[in-house]
DNA sequence: TTGTACGCGTTATCAC
DNA sequence: GTGATAACGCGTACAA
């Protein structure tokens, strides 16, 4: 692993505890995965000898024995955004939970799928077992069918933990709860702030959006575009700033929501006196925006377990262990929205 | 890697490449490392079989086999701040630029000095050639002594690109800079809200606090203490704005100042006209809190790259590639600060 | 309960 | 410029 060093002074090995246990490697091995039927007394002495030597199994050497290597791959959008970083927390719990470690490749934002075909590789090429995928890649090409094939993996828009299971994360019920609730306390119509393009959320929720509001005899206005980012928010704000008769928002995100809501500040229109805004994900900050958002709440780091867990079922042929997370949305009502004005 | 097929079904290797190719298994090697001299003709040779196998190079055979696994540790708390979020991103790109892997370990926010101590040795175990810890832990212990012997690793509150620099996250600049914005607008004194007690951040922010106010004969008022979630900065706002003449605030992160403003906002105080808040980090939805946050950015992303070049230096014994990264605060004035009334 | 022999897929060394 | 061969450190199969 280190460095190639002197015969001397390089890392101990089985060899070494075995020699000086006065045992042999084969038991070493036993001891260390602490499995087999090892005469406590021999175990005893194994352990001291590795105390003494500070010995650690080799991973690289362990793996290419056993052909496991119980890494997880993750591959993430570069960014800082809230919604990637709890998805992450959630991986690493469940991964660490089960005995296996992560590792992630990160790609640029707006990357082209070559660059997410290429840190899928560099995981697989790592050994990883399984891979989760926390971007906008389309599982069906045949490029990433081929590649699915060595190497299972999912994507965190589309966790389910049966095969054949509706998606886990319902976007229409997240959708939904926004729309209706804003419809609900009595607004017209409800405008739409969506999220990057790239992303299947985007697509989904923009349907589900023009779905609920035709279903009530509603012509869906146009869609005001955003990219996740507070900026494209601030800017989607000006916008809706500048339509006189708009007084429900839902944005697609609660990082939007703050642009959004500081451009209808500064345009004179209070929040939710004169429109009501909805968002999505429940941030740790979201409750303390001013006003408190109203959002309908993602389970990251439940969505980011059941992936996690989904796959290391897969990889081990087995039923997902710690049984089903659970994966619902949440309407978490504050004081973004109320009923319009008169 | 993955788990052990039929000799027929597993993963082709080197050798069926050298088959296939009519080569030695040593030549597609040099070819695979891309570096020795090799006749184009029989790297193009190598190469179109590469490609027909769907080839890849085994990393655990090769670690095995070169003592080098290019693989960098991080270990983190397991949360979705902000903080760690971006540091993330700069360590994976320069990882990444480097030709090195990232793999994670994740502690519990608040785990006894063995998890951490468990958190390295796993990531030891995995070949990380250094390993960054994003967490409070004491380097000089005994016991971290005798790990980081084995395997270099940097903290990411106390980088430095030469062994003897001074601190490159500059704490006492970052809070001389906003206690100094704070008096220099008149106020009388500074109170501060502090960051969790775990962290180096936290005491050298307050000892800086405390240094800056008696330079200017001021005796600093008791620390109103929190731990960098914005609940805790909403209890600490409650407790400031029961303090009638507190006009100045010195809060140790973005995501308490939210909790902060709003607590004071309840209680009818207004920001900046009443109470003005200084904060550290610049998120990215500093700039749309309301009202927006003067802040002192600390350059996380380029924190974490100095980190991860640092290391990868460290590890092949030259000189930090890349060239010196800036990462020096700066103070952002927005809109929560402004001299006292009267 | 314990030990022996072998193979995992690659790189390093040295010869050609 | 290319090839043969010996490690690398461990797990598995099988023997004792």
């Amino acid at each position: 692993m280190s460095p190639r060093r002197s015969k001397e002074d390089r890392a101990p090995s089985q060899v070494d505890v075995a020699r000086l246990a006065g045992v042999s490697t084969q038991t070493v091995s036993r001891v260390m995965s602490g499995v087999d039927n090892v005469r406590p007394e021999t175990a005893r002495r194994v352990h001291t000898a590795v105390e003494e030597l500070g010995y650690r199994v080799h991973a690289a050497a362990a793996s290419l024995a056993s052909g496991r290597t119980r890494i997880l791959g993750v591959v993430v959008v570069s960014t800082d955004r809230y919604s990637s970083a709890a998805l992450g927390v959630g991986i690493e719990q469940a991964a660490a939970a089960n005995g296996y470690t992560v590792t992630t490749a990160a790609v640029a934002d707006h990357a082209s799928t070559d660059a997410f075909h290429d840190a899928f590789d560099r995981l697989q090429r790592q050994g990883a077992e399984g891979i989760i995928l926390g971007v906008p890649v389309e599982l069906d090409s045949p490029s990433m069918r081929a590649r699915t094939q060595r190497t299972p993996a999912t994507r965190t828009d589309r966790v389910s933990l049966q095969a054949d299971a509706p998606l886990a994360v319902d976007q229409n019920e997240i959708t939904r709860l926004a729309v209706e609730h804003l419809l609900d306390l009595g607004h017209r119509t409800v405008w739409h702030v969506s999220g990057d393009e790239y992303w299947a959320e985007t697509v989904q929720r923009r349907e589900t959006w023009e779905r609920v509001l035709e279903e009530r005899g509603i012509t869906p206005p146009p869609v005001i575009p955003g990219d996740w980012t507070p900026e494209s928010g601030y800017r989607a704000g000006r916008t809706i700033a500048a339509i006189p008769d708009a007084t429900a928002v839902f944005v697609s995100s609660d990082e939007m929501a703050f642009g959004v809501i500081r451009a209808l500040h500064e345009a004179g229109r209070s929040i939710p006196e004169d429109v009501s805004v909805v968002s999505v994900d429940d941030i740790s900050l979201a409750a303390y925006a001013s006003p408190a958002l109203t959002t309908v709440r993602q389970p990251f780091e439940a969505l980011g377990r059941a992936a996690a867990l989904r796959l290391i079922a897969e990889i081990e042929g087995g039923e997902p262990v710690g049984g089903e997370p659970e994966i619902t949305p949440t309407l978490v009502v504050r004081a973004s929205t109320a009923p319009p004005r008169g």
